[in-house]
DNA sequence: AACTATTTATAAGA
DNA sequence: TTCTTATAAATAGTT
């Protein structure tokens, strides 16, 4: 009736239940985290399915290889969601958010470009403001002000390159007031 | 035996098996959402900590809830490192990408901001090349120019007065060469 | 990879 | 919503 019955005979280790630690073995833990991790995403994929809910997950394995499901038709598409959710959450007060002019961006939920242009916008603005500069170190703020200065002239000689490409023959158009109010520095 | 001894007495359903498709009853929906995401958690929580691995999850509810679950600390650093590890795996030829210098910029497991910074580098440096600058459209690429010009504003300025900060007395140190080499335009 | 004894998740009902 | 419970699923250890 008590466990003595069966004696040390055999000493099977009891099925099923586990206590959640870090499994030291390592070929147990690879062998587990195989098994758990399609697991996962079945459930992650029935999840979507059934309560018609946007899923996206990311898992890195020890050996540091990723393994990644998105409910939409790629991550990035709900990693940006997120980002645009924690931003207009969070960051609703920040004053150099609000005056990010967004508008005309599309969203664009085919290949996501659109988002992600939208996002770095944000971010570019999240980042450049007086709080968060605060917390860079000194060379941090270095390298920042140098991507910034390539970003930008680039982008600059980019505009110029479309005025000019916009008025392919002199002679064609004379009236392109809204061009020349572009004055850039 | 079979299904017919039980009659057509009580017909209850059958309980368990469901099969994979979406609710369409919004309460039973959101009842089953509710359950399936804490048993989702915790399968998640659970492979992270048996497996050692590095777990994010995010879910949006049919209504925009979001929830999410993270392994570390922070979920953006999960993101990042999935954005770091895309861009090392898709951009490897990336001439543009190569050129960002992130040397010396800490990856803070702590609190990610060394991440999300290092990350942020490698963002601008990955929009603010010629391909993807080509597929802006004109406003866009305004809006661009006018992001990155305020950007580089505040940081100017802030690495202006970080200089000056380290000098608090005039008389204190002179020889502050490193400083002086950043000209800027 | 396939097999089961068990544990766990969960669907429906209270 | 939370609990209960019957049943389906997942999975730990084995082969």
């Amino acid at each position: 009736m008590d466990s003595s019955s069966m004696g040390e005979t055999k000493k099977k280790k009891k099925r099923g239940r586990v206590k959640i630690a870090r499994i030291e073995d390592k070929t147990t833990r690879q062998v587990r985290f195989s098994k758990r991790r399609s697991g996962l995403f079945k459930k992650a994929s029935e999840l979507a399915v059934l309560c018609d809910a946007e899923v996206a997950l990311l898992v890195f394995s020890p050996s540091g290889r990723l393994f990644e499901y998105s409910s939409c038709s790629c991550i990035g598409m709900t990693m940006k969601r997120y980002q645009q959710f924690e931003c207009t959450q969070k960051k609703a007060t920040d004053d150099e958010m609000s005056k990010v002019d967004t508008t005309g961006i599309k969203n664009d939920e085919e290949n996501c470009s659109g988002s992600d242009f939208k996002c770095l916008l944000l971010q570019i603005a999240c980042w450049a403001n007086h709080e968060h500069l605060e917390h860079l170190k000194d060379n941090e703020l270095g390298k920042l002000e140098k991507i910034l200065i390539d970003a930008l002239s680039l982008t600059k000689s980019k505009k110029k390159l479309r005025e000019k490409e916009r008025l392919p023959i002199a002679s064609e158009v004379n009236n392109s007031e809204e061009e020349s109010l572009s004055g850039n520095t």
